[in-house]
DNA sequence: CTCTCTGGT
């Protein structure tokens, strides 16, 4: 019987790479602790099987794993594929998951069950995280950074398992690490294959470049074997037949998972008015139904706002014994303080409704959910490429997605789901929501294509393909910066530096412009602020306070250099306290950007960034050197960076977009809102209720046929 | 004078 990494029996624990550090077993505390880990392992649904899951995986290369939500997979498969000596030669397990606070707890949870430390046999890496060591033999990683490691190592030589985790998410990076794996897994198996044999072409067309190396380190790369890798695809939903075809008819089983009952209630007509709809259920569930929370799922922080206060309203009509409902909202923009009231234990004899968009339905999970109200819509993302605008758009959910927010109400008990739609309507729905690499703007994944070797992208073998519009739109795009050359290869030095950067693709190139211009101190703080999510906040009932401190960064040219100002007020203000640990600085500056109406989350994640890149760049070679008060010669940089994103005032005071020909109009969250100036460049144009621009900097038309000459000579 | 669902390097 599988014992956990510390077991006795096993024989990989014996190998001096893998040797265990003396684990704590000796107070009786710790050992019933460990023997309860044991047991709630055993009784895990998947535990019955991991003998057959074992054999699975020692005979096919790909294996797609169907679990249920509570089958376990997530913590356990990686630990029994331990303990059947996957890791021989000091190779690793890798688990990719979509988010990273999924693989972080994960690992966590792995390292205790396995008792281990964390960071040693068992660890995680994320951006700017990595708990991992060279005894690490089961990582947990973020998709993402899996593929960013793939440009370091194109044959992933380190691990000889992959297990992608959540992959009926069909992220882009899943659906991108799912070509790329199939190609390394083909390579893998040709038996000649050594870890530094040269530029091989593989069937989907990946060169594997040399140069680039594997990170072998202290083993001789020489003489050293890749062994074919492993591939396991790990779903929740029904689609394992997708992944199957696409990994040619690869084996599929099925685990139970441990979930109870949810009875689905449909409405009876189809419901004019979804929230008012959604408010009557509410109080249906609250004045009829046995005591247990709800939550609600709805497409967006304003219409949340409203329907909260919505409640309160009706709540001050019912007799006072009855108005005991809590109202809790939650989406990714309320600061995390706010956010962590949905954990918060409902006070004794109230009844929690908590109104959230589709963060409830995988990033969080809140305990105690009894009812889920539905209104089967969503707000998505969408993207016209013939236009390349992005956009957000309410539609209706898929089946998987409505399957997915019943399911939050029976991971306690049994559960109740009232879908304020027809029965009738729910079959004319989606099976699944439309894969992200169909709608969204592929600029970044045709650049770490190219960077894989991949050269004809249009031919590339996604599990789903991408509108062929969209791949040309950003191949365009690609060229007209001059990561592409006219044959469509990446070109030296600019497209293989702007590929290394993790960023987008027009922010790289900013960045290399920049060290032409002296500007690239400056640069480096704009694409880290431009990174982010909106740095300002501003609750409606401080607006005017908001807008004064708001005032205090600004500069009457440019939303840029505005960013710039908030950035370094931030840094000098820390840089004031010298001699203060650097664990009060957090807490220091939070206060600072409460103070000053500055999301502190976005502010942090910007700093992050920049550290990251100004570390690319320096080992890029880049002239890391400041403009000073120049700040002319910055904007002109901007307009050599951004001059795909230029617009023209028009007569009546809105814009025109130079490229595009669209007419747009300058956002009110803007410095130049206003202003107004004749000519400009902007970070990002999208659709809302009207065509918008957002991040604006004043520049001279001149300044365009003068610095982007390619593409303005024949503008008149 | 608006406001944008969620993730990620």
């Amino acid at each position: 019987m599988a014992q956990g990494l510390n077991g006795e029996p096993n024989p990989a624990n014996r190998a001096p790479s893998t040797s265990l550090p003396s684990t704590d077993g000796g107070s009786t505390g710790s050992l019933s602790r460990r023997q309860l880990i044991a047991q709630r392992r055993k009784s895990l649904p998947i535990a019955d099987v991991e003998k057959r899951l074992v054999e699975e995986v020692r005979k096919h290369d790909t294996l797609i794993i169907v679990g249920e939500t509570g089958s376990g997979k997530t913590t356990q498969i990686p630990q029994y594929l331990w303990n059947a000596e996957f890791c021989h030669d000091g190779k690793t397990i890798g688990v990719t998951q979509p988010r990273r606070v999924a693989a972080v707890t994960v690992s966590k949870r792995v390292a205790e069950e396995c008792g281990v430390e964390l960071g040693k046999q068992v660890g995680y890496s994320i951006r700017f995280d990595d708990m991992t060591s060279g005894l690490t033999r089961i990582k947990y990683m973020t998709d993402g950074l899996l593929l960013r490691e793939a440009l370091l190592d194109p044959y992933l030589s380190r691990y000889s398992v992959i297990i992608v985790d959540e992959a009926h998410e069909r992220t882009v990076h899943t659906d991108v690490l799912l070509g790329l794996l199939k190609d390394v897994q083909k390579a893998r198996s040709k038996s000649n294959c050594t870890a530094d044999n040269s530029n091989i072409q593989l069937g989907n067309g990946i060169i594997f470049n040399k140069e680039l190396g594997n990170s072998g380190g202290f083993k001789q790369q020489n003489s050293q074997k890749v062994l074919p890798l492993k591939v396991i695809i790990m779903s929740a939903s029904l689609d394992a037949r997708v992944f199957s075809d696409y990994f040619g008819g690869a084996r599929a089983v099925h685990i139970q998972g441990r979930q109870f009952l949810v009875e689905i209630l449909y409405t009876l007509h189809p419901q004019p008015d979804y929230l008012d709809s959604a408010l009557i259920t509410i109080f249906q569930i609250h004045l009829e139904e046995a005591p247990g929370d709800v939550l609600v799922f709805l497409t967006g922080q304003e219409e949340i706002e409203s329907v909260e206060r919505l409640i309160q309203e009706r709540l001050r009509e019912l007799p006072e014994g009855k108005r005991n409902v809590l109202t809790v909202p939650i989406f990714s923009s309320l600061p995390s303080e706010q956010q962590m009231r949905v954990f918060a234990a409902t006070p004794p004899g109230f009844r929690k409704v908590i109104l959230a968009t589709n963060i409830a339905e995988t990033s969080v999970t809140i305990p105690g959910i009894k009812y889920v109200v539905d209104p089967g819509f969503v707000k998505a993302r969408s993207y016209d490429p013939v236009k390349g605008i992005e956009s957000l758009i309410v539609i209706p959910t898929s089946k998987a997605q409505a399957l997915q927010r019943s399911g939050r109400a029976g991971r306690e008990g049994p559960g109740k789901c009232f879908r304020l739609y027809p029965e009738s309507e729910f079959e004319k729905l989606e099976a699944s929501t439309m894969p992200e690499i169909k709608r969204c703007n592929l600029s970044n994944v045709i650049l770490q294509l190219k960077a894989l070797g991949v050269d004809d992208v249009t031919g590339f073998d996604f599990i789903e393909k991408p509108p062929r519009a969209s791949i040309v739109k950003s191949l365009e795009q690609l060229f007209l910066l001059g990561a592409l050359t006219e044959d469509c290869k990446l070109s030296h030095p600019l497209g293989h530096q702007m590929a290394r950067l993790p960023l987008d693709p027009i922010y790289s190139k900013a960045l290399i412009q920049a060290s032409q211009f002296n500007c690239l101190v400056e640069m480096l703080i704009t694409v880290a602020m431009l990174s982010v999510e909106s740095i300002f906040y501003a609750p409606a009932e401080k607006l005017d306070e908001a807008r004064t401190a708001m005032k205090g960064f600004s500069s009457p040219d440019s939303d840029h250099i505005t960013l710039i100002n908030v950035f370094r007020a931030a840094e000098e203000f820390l840089e004031k306290r010298t001699g203060i640990n650097k664990g009060k600085d957090e807490k220091i500056l939070k206060k600072w950007c409460k103070e000053n109406f500055i999301n502190s989350r976005s502010l942090r994640h910007a700093r992050d960034i920049h550290r990251q890149i100004k570390g690319h760049v320096g080992q890029m070679g880049l002239q890391i050197s400041s403009c000073g008060e120049d700040m002319l010669q910055y904007r002109r940089c901007l307009a050599a960076s951004f001059f795909l994103n230029a617009a023209l005032r028009q007569p009546e005071g809105s814009y025109r977009a130079l490229a595009s020909g669209q007419v747009v109009q300058i956002h009110p969250s803007s410095i130049l809102f206003r202003a107004k100036p004749d000519c400009i460049i902007f970070n990002e144009l999208v659709q809302t209720n009207n065509k918008y621009i957002r991040s604006i900097t004043r520049i001279d038309y001149l300044w365009l046929t003068e610095l982007a000459p390619q593409y303005y000579t024949m503008e008149k």
